[in-house]
DNA sequence: AGGACGGCGTTTTTT
DNA sequence: ACGCCGTCCT
């Protein structure tokens, strides 16, 4: 099992890698031994630190690469750090453990599957047969699925995963709590569902590490004598598993270099624990902290910016960004109409950049939420801006790559029941749900998997006629896929496959005008598979590895959220949008607070700091949001940003908002403080009349500030306030409601302030 | 077996 | 407003 000698060459150190380092990043470098904390604030030179300190321990040889063990969290990440550790040794890193969490923890279950009671040729399921399988326990639980939607319930699940709880390990009165204490056995169903199929969904991987690793001592004693060296990227979105993981393997060698940035710390909502990179001291005493500060990417007033916002956050370990660069431009706060209006006037700047010979791969929208793209896109489209919008739908979610890849799944691993469902009549044989309500009732009855099941009712007679043929069909086919499966290539297997069973024919024959792109994805998908040398190395990479690398080529405006931005830069940025509820989140305030609040404020300082030479802030008076207009407040971070290093333009006719600079609202709260706009908390069924003029530069009349009556309310209806959250009318006098909110208790409120729930 | 209809939710994304 | 999903009807 140890494919590492044990007494690594010593080369001569040869720091010529250490060339044009800054000092701390020479000491993130050097500090080879213990635990170390990089503390890397945007644009410091992180990447360039942690390669050169792979290159460091390989160059002086404390290290066979396959004693090292890199983690990151995205395919991109890894793969970037590997290319730049074999540019700066000049070979290739193979041997080094270097992949993301969850490929790391599938390379090692792999090896040990049996250790956990799975094959090494197990499954990992997609989020998309996730559900499916979660469904499917659902109902046989007869467990009504309107209440507990199974996407709500899968989330659940896996933040237990996140905090490395198996079933057995969620805290009981924890598990009393949801679904009146029914979804702590359907957790537990649905991991004996996924043993059954010999499948495991991406928790697992690391949950069934931390299970090896503690019914198995021995095997976590190799692998910690193993790791000499480890380091992990972006620590501040570590889960507990994932911190649990790393802290069991750093027990024998003790030199973990964790990586990360607090005030980048995005991701708490699917499992990200900042409070490991918080804790990192107290976890690893005597640990060495290293803050890299020095920022190499933006100009002063775009760190002021950053800075200033995230200034106002209180858990924070604390790093100030400085820079050498002097010059640059204050940061633009614009205010606008509507949404729009802020296109309108992106796709001007935007424009305008062009002209000075800006190029268009070199701007970026950053928004809060994906819907927020469409007016832009609507906008680009008309000025014809070339412009890609970054996430969206990925290559290996598509309808017909999922089927191609259950035909492959199956025959792979013919235990895996779900792709077995997926393909049993795709292309339509005659199998339809009777037959298959009886062949899941026979692989229940014996605890077969659905194909042995389906075996057994052919050979019985239970079968109606063409059912039973049809069937007999599909297995005759698949044996005789599975029997070529050693012989012909893989890339061959998967044509024939498509070929015999009709799959091709099924989107020749479709007539819808999706079909051609449909077979011209298929055909991608065996060019895609010719990249690996066998069908399992190939199923593996599509399990792990389901990014939609962004096609990079030609000259565009990226239009992306917020989140999909970490890690990217850009000259210029524009941060649309910014307007309380929906940046920050009112969602994310309501539901986690304070912490929340604090998280939105992460994002924006994650924001701004992708910029290097131009940030533009912008917010609208109005939006539509679910089909309503409503009137819209500026975001608090909007004051926060230092006065002197923005340049703050009111839209004509919408007037300077009084006191910009001194809004805030009260911490947490929502609203309260002035009101910028002349219709703020106004909502109305049609688009609010813009006031003429505005933006076209003359001097508009100023709209009058008066409320209007909007729709009448009738005692009872669950409204929403800005301010205060959901409620119920209690009362109505003219156009005054007392309402009963939820969280703030009765109010007087005007009907224009409120809107229906 | 396929289409029409109604109800519901609607922040963020990776693996 | 809108789209997706599940159910029910033809």
């Amino acid at each position: 099992m140890t494919d590492a000698p044990a007494d690594p060459p010593r080369a001569a150190a040869t720091p010529a890698y250490f060339e044009g380092l800054n000092e701390a990043q020479r000491r993130a470098v050097e500090a080879v031994d213990g635990a170390v904390l990089v503390l890397a604030g945007a644009g410091t030179g992180k990447t360039r630190v942690l390669t050169t300190r792979l290159a460091h321990i390989l160059g002086t040889g404390r290290a066979f690469p396959a004693e090292l063990l890199a983690v990151t969290f995205t395919n991109k990440a890894a793969r970037e750090m590997r290319d730049r550790l074999e540019a700066m040794i000049g070979r290739a890193a193979n041997g080094v453990w270097l992949g993301t969490f969850h490929a790391i923890a599938a390379r090692i279950l792999r090896r040990h599957a049996e250790a956990v009671g799975l094959t090494p040729t197990f499954t990992i399921l997609d989020t998309d047969d996730q559900i499916r399988l979660l469904k499917q326990v659902m109902s046989a639980a007869e467990f009504d699925e309107r209440r507990w939607p199974a996407r709500a319930l899968l989330a659940v699940i896996e933040r237990w995963k996140d905090r490395g709880f198996g079933p057995d390990q969620v805290p009981a009165s924890e598990a009393a709590e949801i679904a009146h204490g029914r979804a702590i056995g359907l957790y537990r169903r649905y991991q004996q569902r996924l043993a059954t199929v010999n499948a495991v969904d991406f928790g697992d991987l690391l949950l069934h590490n931390l299970v090896l690793f503690s019914d198995h001592p021995e095997i976590l004693a190799d692998y910690q004598h193993r790791f000499r060296y480890m380091l992990v990227d972006e620590y501040q979105d570590t889960n507990l598993a994932q911190y649990l993981w790393l802290r069991l393997l750093a027990q024998g060698r003790r030199n973990l270099c964790c990586v990360g940035d607090d005030d980048q710390s995005i991701y708490s909502w699917r499992g990200a624990e900042i409070g490991n990179i918080l804790r990192f001291e107290t976890d690893f005493p005597g640990a060495l902290i290293v803050r890299l500060e020095e920022n190499y990417r933006s100009t002063p007033q775009i760190l002021a910016a950053a800075a200033g916002v995230i200034a106002q956050n209180q858990g924070r370990l604390g790093k100030t960004l400085w820079t050498r660069a002097e010059g640059g431009d204050r940061v633009i706060v614009r205010s606008l109409w509507d949404a729009e209006q802020e296109a309108r006037w992106v796709g001007d700047e935007i424009e305008a950049l062009q002209r000075r010979g800006h190029a268009l791969r070199q701007v970026a929208i950053l928004v809060r939420a994906g819907f927020q793209t469409r007016e832009f896109e609507e906008r680009f489209i008309a000025l014809a801006l070339p412009y890609r919008v970054i996430g969206g739908p990925r290559f290996y979610e598509r309808q017909e790559i999922r089927d191609a890849l259950a035909y492959l799944r199956l025959l792979h691993q013919p235990a895996d029941d779900l792709a077995f469902e997926r393909v049993v009549n795709t292309p339509r044989r005659g199998i339809g749900t009777a037959t298959l309500q009886q062949l899941h009732a026979v692989a229940r009855a014996h605890d077969l998997p659905l194909v042995e099941a389906a075996r057994r009712l052919v050979a019985s007679d239970r079968l109606a006629g063409a059912a039973r043929r049809a069937l007999a069909d599909f297995l005759t086919n698949f044996d005789r896929w599975r029997s070529l499966a050693g012989d012909v290539r893989h890339t061959d297997l998967i044509q024939l496959v498509l070929d015999e069973s009709g799959y091709t024919a099924m989107w020749q024959a479709d007539t819808s005008p999706d079909a051609p792109g449909r077979l011209e994805n298929l055909k991608e998908l065996v060019v895609a598979m010719a990249e690996f040398e066998n069908l399992g190395g190939f199923l593996e990479h599509v399990g792990l590895v389901m990014d939609n690398a962004a096609d990079q080529s030609g000259d565009m405006v990226s239009l992306m959220t917020l989140h999909s931005a970490k890690g990217l830069e850009f000259d210029t940025v524009f941060l649309p949008g910014w307007e309380e509820g929906l940046f920050p989140s009112q969602r994310s305030m309501d539901e986690t607070g304070l912490a929340g609040l604090e998280e939105e404020r992460r994002l924006a300082y994650v924001g701004l700091t992708r910029a290097r030479r131009a940030a533009y802030i912008s917010f609208a008076a109005n939006r539509r949001i679910h089909g309503q207009w409503q009137g819209a407040v500026r975001s608090r971070f909007v004051a926060e940003l230092p006065q002197d290093e923005v340049e703050f333009v009111a839209e004509p006719g919408l007037g300077a908002p009084a006191g910009f600079g001194a809004i805030p609202p009260e911490p947490a709260g929502r609203g309260g403080g002035a009101v910028w706009g002349p219709d703020w908390g106004r909502t109305s069924e049609t688009r609010p009349a813009m006031p003429r003029l505005v933006y076209s530069g003359a001097a508009p009349p100023r709209r009058g500030v008066e409320v209007r009556k909007v729709g009448g309310f009738a005692v009872g209806d669950r409204v929403f306030n800005q301010k205060f959250g959901y409620g119920r009318v209690r009362a109505i006098e003219d156009n005054r409601l007392t309402v009963a909110f939820e969280h703030a208790g009765d109010k007087k409120v005007m009907d224009a302030y409120v809107e229906r729930a």
